[in-house]
DNA sequence: TTAGGGTTAG
């Protein structure tokens, strides 16, 4: 009996998404498989839906082989499944398959979106090609794909990663340069990457800068990482200004604030200011943890009261179930200087 | 459907 292939190409179709639906990708691949054997033709779109089922599947082989099948046959994928294909091959780290698929596009004259290039450069920082990434910015840039804070985000977090504080604060620049406000996210990997560098004093310029002019507002971790760096470079004044300043903001210190100030307290021999701040955590709602009281544990032990330490053990944290390996190292530590 | 992870101890 007659039937026109339009018929055939229609029930592979149905077939085929029917099995997509379900999940069923094997079986889905089966009939694409047969499909392209048999008499009707497989056009581009059908290419380009089933390489983008695979793709959302995590089948980037079978993706890959598709792709290879479909070139020679003068089809190309849109730009969107480009785009995701991209994205994809990054979880896999198949970094040659990337750069052809970059460089087909560019001969298409389709440039990815913006996820796909932040995904890339953010594997290669992870990765640390350095070189590639910033490569890879300028190639979107050229493109005309405006970088977004998400962009700038992971390039600043992956230079000050690099110990590259000055380009990083270039970026940081540029970005603010390009109108684009900066997010907790992109403080948040400012003032972590250069307090790790000890440039603390510039974190808290630059970020203090954005948030006092009313453009960015901060969580309490970043406020953190500057108050943690200053009490680091010896900054109290500065740290507690910060903890004031957060407060008048309307962002409560938490655990971490209070076991910063406690740290830096018991490691300048500040027993009394440590003493009073546990009680003080001890009466608010931010109940003090292990760590908080190690810090205690430790000041006791510097002081040269290892006995008073022990002591402090057994009635305040064994009760509790705050003791860790770092409380009997200090400890044991403590009685063998003793 | 699609992304940025990062603050405190011995």
């Amino acid at each position: 009996m007659y039937q026109p292939l339009g018929v055939h190409r229609l029930i592979y179709r149905t077939r085929i998404a029917s099995y997509v639906k379900a999940g069923l990708i094997d079986y889905a691949v089966k009939v694409f498989e047969e499909m392209t054997l048999s008499e009707c033709r497989v056009f581009g779109i059908d290419y380009n839906r089933f390489i983008g089922v695979l793709i959302r599947h995590s089948r980037l082989d079978l993706a890959h082989h598709y792709y290879s099948k479909m070139a020679p046959l003068g089809f190309s994928l849109s730009s969107f499944t480009y785009s995701r294909f991209i994205s994809g091959l990054c979880q896999t780290k198949e970094f040659m398959f990337i750069e052809k698929l970059l460089n087909d596009m560019d001969r298409l004259h389709c440039v990815p979106d913006i996820w796909a290039f932040n995904i890339y450069l953010n594997l290669l920082f992870r990765e640390n090609r350095e070189e590639s990434a910033l490569e890879v910015f300028g190639r979107m840039v050229e493109r005309g794909r405006e970088p977004d804070v998400v962009t700038f985000t992971i390039i600043i977090d992956g230079l000050c990663k690099m110990k590259k504080f000055d380009a990083a604060v270039q970026f940081w620049r540029n970005m603010l340069d390009k109108g684009i406000r900066p997010d907790n996210k992109a403080c948040g990997a400012l003032a972590v990457g250069l307090c790790d560098g000890g440039q603390v004093d510039l974190a808290y310029e630059l970020v203090i800068g954005v948030i006092s002019g009313g453009l960015s507002e901060v969580s309490t971790l970043v406020y953190n990482a500057l108050i943690s760096g200053f009490c680091r470079a010896g900054g109290i004044d500065k740290a507690l200004a910060i903890v004031s300043f957060m407060s008048r903001t309307g962002c409560k210190p938490d655990l971490v604030t209070y076991n910063v100030l406690l740290n830096y307290c018991c490691n300048e021999f500040m027993f009394e200011e440590a003493v009073k701040l546990l009680k003080k955590m001890e009466c608010s709602a931010t109940e003090p943890d292990v760590y908080s009281y190690n810090q205690l544990l430790k000041a006791f032990c510097k002081a040269n009261h290892p006995d008073k330490a022990y002591q402090f053990m057994v009635t305040k944290m064994v009760p509790k179930g705050f003791c860790d390996v770092v409380s009997y190292n200090t400890i044991i530590k403590a009685f063998l200087q003793y």
